[in-house]
DNA sequence: TCATTTTTGATACGGCTTATCAATTTCAAC
DNA sequence: GTTGAAATTGATAAGCCGTATCAAAAATGA
């Protein structure tokens, strides 16, 4: 049995209700994203290419919004490329970034995140994923 | 004095500090930008053709991110256009972004601000400018 | 196996943003 | 107010990312 069992069930659920195939290239791209935190259709198309030459970038770009809306994964705008976030990695940080100098700290937040809920169910949304980012200075930079 | 004093004059001491220069142009922009809230290159261009139809789309573009290192503008990404947020405006909001249909809800939420400052100020920085993202499902397309 | 429907891969295309560059403008020094 | 070096502008070409297109290939169910 798979390590990836649940995600698997999930992308077989969506495709079935939807009249579309299990294939090859579906099941090897979604071995690959769930290994990651984030990543571009760019960089798993470069992973992939050691394993399966011939995958095409577009079917890289159709399959991760494809388990967008199976709702395995996020798509994030990110500078000018897009992210595809995975939904089922635990542990999401926020980033503290400094415009003085570029450095970034992490953090988690409880009390933040649970905040985020209330907002979130007050509006009727169910929450997947978040970013937060908070620019400033460090205090190095702030003379 | 102009309603602007006060940003016109961040902008001039960050043209100062770079050697850049001060031009109609982007006097007129910053006068345009300061009435929004957020606004688009493309959507500016358009505002300001009655104004001056000779200021060209690269300008805009040049200037609004002109702005952003002075720290008066914030880019962005939504969907596959960037926008300018008016770091000014009272009343920054966050974005509730629904993955189903793209709804886009503001809110406003005065201890998830406060307890941004606690994470900031643990981590000796001095906050500017945040952004928050939470990206769920609204309760249409929840099914 | 066969027939039907979906998927794939290669590439053309489109939208948004940046790069290029000659002409113009700014601005400090005279 | 002229002058001249340096920055800016405007027009447009180029670039990048992601999607659309479409013939060939693969998957599903009978």
């Amino acid at each position: 049995m798979s390590k990836h069992a649940k995600e698997m069930g999930v992308l077989k659920d969506h495709l079935g209700k939807h009249q579309l195939k299990f294939t090859r290239q579906r099941e090897l791209i979604l071995d690959a994203f769930l290994k990651q935190e984030h990543i571009t259709a760019e960089e798993m198309y470069h992973q992939l290419a050691r394993k399966d030459p011939h995958l095409g970038l577009a079917t890289i770009y159709r399959t991760l919004n494809l388990f967008c809306e199976a709702g395995l994964a996020q798509a994030r705008h990110f500078g000018t490329q897009t992210q595809y976030d995975n939904i089922s990695h635990k542990g999401h940080h926020d980033h503290l970034i400094c415009t003085g100098c570029g450095k970034i700290v992490e953090f988690e937040n409880c009390d933040i995140e649970r905040l985020q809920e209330e907002v979130a169910s007050r509006n009727g949304f169910t929450i997947q994923t978040h970013r937060l980012e908070l620019y400033g200075l460090c205090s190095r930079c702030r003379h």
